[in-house]
DNA sequence: CTGGGAAATGAACGCGTGTTCAGTTAAACT
DNA sequence: AGTTTAACTGAACACGCGTTCATTTCCCAG
């Protein structure tokens, strides 16, 4: 046997990038192999070398087009006005954005030690221009006085952190639906960063 | 050569673990091998198994330890009397334990999946001892009326990532010392919470 | 000074790893 | 219908994996 019946690289390449995504995120990179990926699409594992240069650059591709596409979405939306506005904004984004892809952020979070140095670097670089959407709120709030935090940077980080672990405990058909949970949260977030109600 | 001189088992096992630590917060579980360890101990790999009867129970044992000791070290505080004095105390107890133990709080919360189901349960049963620590402060604050959040449970979880993700980014001889990142953070925590400063 | 047990070696086990490549098959194009 | 080419196989490569165990060395008690 050789090539599959109705094989196409168009669907088998996406299919990889998938398989990869689905395992990394709940086994981890190092714990999963070139075969088992091959094995989830129906394929032998040298075949995925016609779609990737190599394992590394399965994740990297994985994390890159993640948080490019995060801030393209982040991009694409029409800003608010106001500085608060448009940290309510954000959080109802940030949730609902990363509620939606559980497993890319995953291992956006968990695998960075499992990239080459250059490959941190270039992914640390688009994470960091993602935090500075939400800093630049938080110092226009500032500079409006319709917010206070003691450090900017550090609220930041903080707030993140925060609105992130959403995805450690949220399970769909919980208690809360999607949008309560943002609720939820806006109003935690909106107390942290000293706005009124 | 077969037994090294001066080598004994009080010293040879905490230094496994040890190195362990390292290694496992470096590279992660998957990617360390047993071998790497002993090299690190200055040993062979068949050594480590006079100490640990697996590569899981090294892991386990790692994260069981860690997690014991934070919760002994909570209990073993003399506790606040009113509830935001009590909410004052975790945050610096929290930053300040975990900032001393970037290793094991690192494993901790990144190698879960690598835990076979059994010793999942358990360390997940530690977590939430330590979880539900925080949230009966909440609770009681509630009652008290010192402070107010939308949903105990939730806030529980917002504000220990929030705290916990102080560890992602802290560096020694930063910006803040530890007691200004405290400072920093529980006036951030007070906010959240809707405590009056 | 000697015997026994603790501590460690080093080789071996079977298996899995990422990656390459000559060969084979199915689809697309003329 | 015939040819080209994209898609994939399957075997191979060299090496590393976790774990076991007979053997060796060193320390210490008597």
């Amino acid at each position: 046997m050789a090539r599959k019946s109705g094989s196409h690289s168009q669907i088998t390449g996406p299919r990889i990038r998938q398989a990869a995504l689905r395992l990394f995120a709940r086994h981890g990179y190092a714990a999963v192999s070139m075969r088992q990926i091959a094995q989830e699409v129906g394929v032998q594992a040298g075949a995925l070398y016609l779609y990737t240069s190599d394992k590394q650059s399965l994740l990297f591709d994985l994390m890159h087009d993640h948080l490019t596409d995060l801030l393209a979405a982040w991009d694409a939306q029409e800003k608010q006005a106001d500085a608060v506005a448009r940290l309510e904004q954000f959080t109802r984004f940030h949730i609902l954005y990363h509620l939606d892809r559980p497993d890319e952020v995953f291992i956006a979070y968990m695998e960075l030690r499992n990239l080459t140095p250059d490959n941190f670097a270039s992914i640390e670089r688009l994470r960091r221009r993602y935090e500075d959407a939400l800093e630049e709120i938080l110092r226009n709030g500032q500079a409006e006085g319709t917010l206070s935090v003691p450090d900017s940077r550090i609220a930041t980080l903080a707030l993140i952190a925060m609105l992130t672990g959403v995805n450690t405990w949220y399970r769909q058909g919980g208690r809360l639906s999607p949008d309560e949970v943002v609720q939820t949260y806006w109003e935690m977030v909106r107390n942290t960063v000293g706005a009124r109600g």
